[in-house]
DNA sequence: TCGTCAACTATGCAATTGCATAACTTCTAT
DNA sequence: ATAGAAGTTATGCAATTGCATAGTTGACGA
């Protein structure tokens, strides 16, 4: 029979994960058939099978790791070097506007889930799990910044601003995703950090996008 | 052969379209076949098929059908009775938050066509004229509120409000409609007003959502 | 009344799809 | 070495799906 190389290394069944991401984004969730990944992946469709129960854990598990992508800006922002709180803030605004998340590609898949996600629970618990933990984050940044401004927020106030300004962030997010081509991600910066300025009655430093290495 | 019932007065088509809908937002789009919307419109599937050049056109109708519900909003305080500019502006956020508007079943609808905005040409098309609209519209909104302070807005300043307004009530709009059990409908609209004050730096009148007619 | 056209149903088919199974290959522990 | 476990492929099947086709029914003008 045809040979093969094994692949203990790396992880073959990260790579099944990312070629189901590709191809959802690029053909969409109906054309993403265990087949079409198995081919994008480079290896026989049974091995699929093999390494996960059943596509609808495959998809699942794809939901999974766009919800971590998506959460990097957050955790390189809360795990990264110490920063002053307002500092950090307007990081998080620029790294959730910018760098990987502005891509088209993201808003693809992300929608993908959303749409599915009150007809399918596995998708519901995924979503609530890694929103909660969002908005937590966020909630700390926003307690970190008013502390060092010497104000005080009640739990209340914090979550009403922990909301605007995901609110304001991630509709932000999608027009820039939306219309990569014809908007601005310099513009979609500063109007964020304008409006979290205006949301939270504060000043913000001006940050620039990090140049990614190349 | 099984009898039937003519339906000449209400368009059949829209009830197909309403099918799609339904089963779309229910059951997701994969289970979104033929026969399944055919079995919620009550006809047989053969007559979808008649009424539709494919399959793939009847979902086009149905996302032109979603946008025309969403724009109803813009619609709804564009061409109302006359208003000062602060009023439409105000009426303008409160019925993009709440009403039909709040629904999550729209959410669904939403996220599953923009999900595959860019694997479908025919997508493409529509959101882009839709949202062309939508975003000029704003931008009119924003500018008879700029006339009637006194003030003179150049066309990038407009247009630059107009993606900042219409990103925080989008974002504000998508977050009521994944948490619609958690978060406060007047609380998202306060927060959208607050943040739409902020950006334009004018104060709008206090508006109370419509009820609507029982 | 009757013919004709559009609305509508019923049925079938080729292609696709998720999944099962069996066979084969590589790796690793002993 | 060697056996067994795990990775991997190939193949097949039952169910589903979009669409085509043929036939049936109702509306309506002449």
């Amino acid at each position: 029979m045809a040979s093969f190389r094994r692949a203990p290394d790396f992880d073959r069944k990260a790579d099944m994960i990312e070629a189901t991401l590709d191809c959802i984004a690029d053909v969409g969730i109906q054309a993403t058939t265990v087949r079409a990944v198995a081919a994008r992946a480079g290896v026989s469709n049974g091995l699929i099978r093999h390494h996960f129960e059943s596509k609808d854990r495959l998809i699942t598990a794809a939901y999974r790791r766009t919800i971590e992508m998506m959460s990097e800006p957050m955790l390189a922002v809360m795990k990264g070097p110490p920063q002053p709180a307002h500092a950090r803030l307007a990081g998080f605004v620029v790294a959730s506007l910018s760098g990987p998340n502005a891509d088209p590609r993201l808003l693809s898949l992300w929608a993908t889930f959303i749409s599915q996600i009150h007809a399918n629970p596995h998708f519901a618990r995924e979503h609530r799990v890694g929103y909660a933990a969002y908005r937590e984050a966020t909630e700390e940044l926003i307690a970190d910044v008013m502390t060092a401004e010497g104000r005080i927020a009640s739990v209340q106030e914090r979550r009403r601003l922990a909301i605007a300004i995901n609110a304001v962030i991630d509709g932000l997010w999608l027009e820039g995703c939306l219309s990569a081509d014809e908007i601005d991600e310099s513009l979609q910066i500063s109007i964020g950090l304008r409006c979290v300025e205006a949301l939270l009655g504060v000043d913000l430093p001006d940050v620039r996008p990090e140049r990614k290495e190349s």
